[in-house]
DNA sequence: CGAGCGAGCCGCCACG
DNA sequence: CACGTGGCGGCTCGCT
């Protein structure tokens, strides 16, 4: 029996905030190859939601919904405006109080925190919201204790988080939560090979399987060359390590595993120092030279344009760190 | 951030 | 003629 995820939206919401827990829920399910979560996105009224960017999600009414149906009931966050708007949405507020008391989960994204407040969520509660509205938050629930530094926060049943992307940690932590950690680590991998794929065509062409179907034919020159990451990888020196002629290296890669080979030893290095900034604290400059790097900012610029974020930023969102007992241990966007 | 430059990429063709 | 291979050269990309 699939856990009924409730994500509730409204006008002038943060597109990301829904879809980035929701692709979360979905990837899990892809990767466990079962329905864990049943993903549904709600609003007021039935039909298209414009998010703040303009693009519109279809949503089912929050009576399809009603208290007691949904396992984790999620909200939005949105530009003040819209959040000032929702938040006098009665129907929305009364749906989010209720769903408080039924649901095993309640929680809320970005300024979506807010809502929560309102529906008397957050009383005598510790919470988060996006840097820019804490103050606010804190202004107005008083008897609600934000912490503007905190990537998401767990108090009981309620969740809250911070900026957009990190609905999508949070996401993860529940299912760390309801399915432990490893298949929250595989979701994870799987979301950031999305991010770190280019928008090329390719990624529409079955890769994976290209991939893994090929991968034989250079598995030996791929464990070779890990053993020398920081040596000579040109495309000469790997063809020869080969037997083959450059020119007829690149074809077969090209074929075989749909890539060039700058890109294919550029991802060698690269998931060297993703396994390295997850398991170890070892800092840059040595990380760079040991994976063969000129130097960290040579790292550092390789590893954005390819990831989408800086290494630091991916170690504080997938490093395990010493002391993670709980999945539901909140992290420090600090430090 | 921008210019200069070298490595990489890949269409094309010649060869066996 | 089909097919795999190797090399040339112009263009692109990303490092410094």
């Amino acid at each position: 029996m699939p856990k009924l995820i409730a994500i509730a939206i409204f006008d002038g919401f943060q597109l990301l905030d829904a879809a980035g827990p929701a692709q979360v829920f979905a990837s899990a399910n892809a990767l466990a190859k079962r329905d864990l979560y049943d993903v549904r996105i709600l609003a007021a009224k039935a039909g298209l939601v414009g998010s703040a960017g303009g693009i519109e999600l279809n949503a089912a009414a929050l009576e399809s919904c009603p208290p007691g149906t949904a396992h984790t009931a999620l909200v939005a966050g949105g530009s003040a405006e819209a959040v000032t708007a929702a938040v006098r949405d009665k129907k929305l507020v009364a749906w989010l109080a209720a769903h408080r008391r039924t649901a095993r989960r309640i929680g809320s994204i970005c300024s979506g925190a807010f809502l929560l407040a309102a529906a008397g969520a957050l009383k005598g509660k510790r919470a988060t919201t996006h840097w820019e509205g804490a103050k606010r938050l804190a202004e107005y629930f008083p008897d609600t204790r934000v912490d503007a530094d905190a990537i998401y926060l767990v108090d009981g049943k309620i969740w809250t988080s911070a900026g957009v992307t990190t609905g999508i940690d949070m996401a993860l932590a529940m299912v760390a939560a309801d399915h432990g950690r490893d298949l929250a680590a595989q979701t994870a991998k799987q979301l950031v090979v999305y991010m770190h794929r280019p928008g090329h065509q390719s990624q529409f062409s079955a890769p994976l399987e290209i991939q893994t179907q090929g991968g034989d034919r250079f598995a030996a020159l791929a464990a070779w060359a890990e053993t020398r990451l920081r040596k000579d990888l040109s495309v000469e020196a790997l063809a020869k390590a080969a037997g083959m002629s450059p020119r007829n290296f690149h074809r077969h890669l090209k074929a075989d595993l749909n890539t060039t080979p700058r890109k294919w030893v550029e991802d060698l290095r690269l998931s060297y120092i993703r396994a390295a900034l997850e398991e170890t604290q070892t800092g840059l400059d040595v990380l760079a030279a040991s994976a063969g790097f000129s130097g960290p900012d040579h790292l550092i610029k390789t590893f954005a344009r390819r990831m989408g974020l800086t290494p630091g930023s991916y170690r504080r969102l997938h490093g395990h760190r010493k002391s993670t007992p709980e999945p539901l241990e909140p992290r420090n966007a600090a430090q």
